[in-house]
DNA sequence: AGCCGGAATTTCATTGAACGGCACACGCGG
DNA sequence: CCGCGTGTGCCGTTCAATGAAATTCCGGCT
């Protein structure tokens, strides 16, 4: 490979003036398309990083400075990013009014929160709600008491597919062939750290799908069991999961069920899941 | 360079029939630049209409439908944009999860939730929190009961300064330059259509200053009472407005003011206000 | 089936928007 | 005083973006 004949590219130009011409601009516009670096830009901010300086953004977006500038000032401008008070670049509230629009985010929640609020005054620990992207849950909602057992997960953020409670209601009615992926790759149980064999995690979403509820212990940051159900869309397909969290010493965690699943089919029924229809026995 | 001496590569053969060569591309590339392009595509949504064709997204957004595909395929590549079931184009899952990240937007959410449900506990209607962004307040959270009274507005969505109760609170904390530019235009009270005048608005908002607290009684869709109290930031200024709404019968609207604005300077405390700091008479 | 209107998609010559290296101003710590 | 990092302006180069027209696709209406 080393044919490239890597002659400085500079060279050629040299304009009469033999010396240094000092071309001002040299590789232009190359390969990545714009809006893929604005985005960059927009995705360089994660949960721990929710500020940073132009100089931070353009290293962590792999954006020149110049470039990074320019950028920035534009995405300013829409209101996709703000300044804080320090002048650090945050993401803007613009960008969050526009986000507040995508149905499987803030409009499921919105159908969903009065539900989750029954839930919550039934339970007053945690209630979550989640949906799948990629191969990842995302915890779409969550209401939690104050004093409430720990979390590990913030809204906006995402969850294991495989090891927590909502994530198998999820995975257990994805796709076949999407679940074949999941399984092929070596999984281990999340906070702990133990490893998941594919025939066991098979087996549990088997039963998951009999049951139509899946049942998650967590020893970790503190002791505590998950009861998540499917929610079902318009097209009767699962298009999110529901759950909540309690500490594991109380004798109820299994009493949990009855409530968990008749929410989760309530919230079902008015997202116009056919399967969930009103009174039983009137077919059509 | 432009006499590269063209000699069209294919072009200018035009056969015999010299009627129309038919340029293929013509006005290129002409004065937007692609972000706000693509930004226009995406405001193009709006709570009215939350899905889209490509032809009714081209239509919105002004643009083009080729350029339209072009950007909305990279959209979707990029998350920022999905398609639903039916194949019309909705704001994407991906886009919501980046702005969950807004400080203004879930990030003060997060910190606000529990302090409002205390408040939603004790009032069991309706509990608000909204920001101020340009002219308008923007409501980023709200807990309401089932069968609570009627709401105007939705979470994501945009409310008058001058004839809610978090508006007022949130015009009146504002700088006064601005609180000028909103005095100059004609107002009126939102549902009723009553006009606003001026130098009422200007006592009214002195009042909100002085007690702390803003009350604002409308009858239009029901008869209802909102009480507002303000909350600062690290810095002390104002940056949100928190709000309890009941219906107007109920003897208590003003029995609410303390509680309304007990849970105002808890939430202001954990923001980390220093005129909210902790135990009173233990100055640094 | 045949025709039609609209939507979605592809093609392609054209060019200005985007690019990024360089230089400079500024603030800060040694 | 001098180096260092950060933010910003400048500007020659060029390729990514553009949109009219052509083509394909799809559903409804004769």
């Amino acid at each position: 490979m080393g044919h490239t004949a890597v002659v400085g590219h500079t060279a050629q130009v040299t304009n009469a003036s033999g010396a240094s011409p000092a071309p001002r601009g040299r590789r232009p516009a190359h390969g990545e398309p714009v809006i893929d670096r604005a985005f960059a830009l927009l995705t360089a901010f994660t949960a721990a990083r929710r500020s940073m300086t132009l100089a931070e953004l353009s290293r962590a977006s792999g954006t020149p400075p110049s470039t990074a500038l320019r950028l920035a000032r534009r995405l300013l401008q829409l209101g996709a990013l703000e300044r804080g008070a320090d002048g650090r670049y945050v993401i803007g509230l613009r960008l969050w009014e526009l986000a507040s629009l995508a149905p499987r985010g803030h409009g499921l929640r919105e159908v969903a929160l009065p539900y989750m609020e029954d839930l919550y005054e039934a339970t007053h620990q945690h209630v979550l709600l989640a949906v799948r992207d990629g191969a990842e849950a995302l915890l779409v909602e969550r209401l939690s008491a104050r004093d409430a057992v720990n979390v590990l997960y913030r809204v906006g953020g995402r969850l294991p597919l495989h090891s927590t409670g909502v994530g198998l209601v999820l995975l257990a009615h994805a796709e076949a062939r999407f679940q074949d992926q999941i399984l092929a790759r070596p999984l281990v149980h999340e906070p702990e750290g133990v490893p998941v064999s594919p025939a066991a995690l098979r087996r549990t979403l088997a039963e998951v799908r009999r049951t139509g509820l899946a049942v998650v212990e967590r020893s970790e940051p503190g002791p505590v069991v998950a009861v998540a159900a499917p929610v079902r869309g318009g097209d009767d397909s699962v298009v999110a999961a529901l759950s909540v969290v309690v500490p594991a010493g109380g004798a109820e965690p299994r009493g949990l069920s009855p409530a968990v699943r008749a929410t989760a089919r309530a919230l079902s029924r008015s997202l116009g899941s056919p399967r969930s229809a009103a009174p039983p026995g009137t077919g059509p």
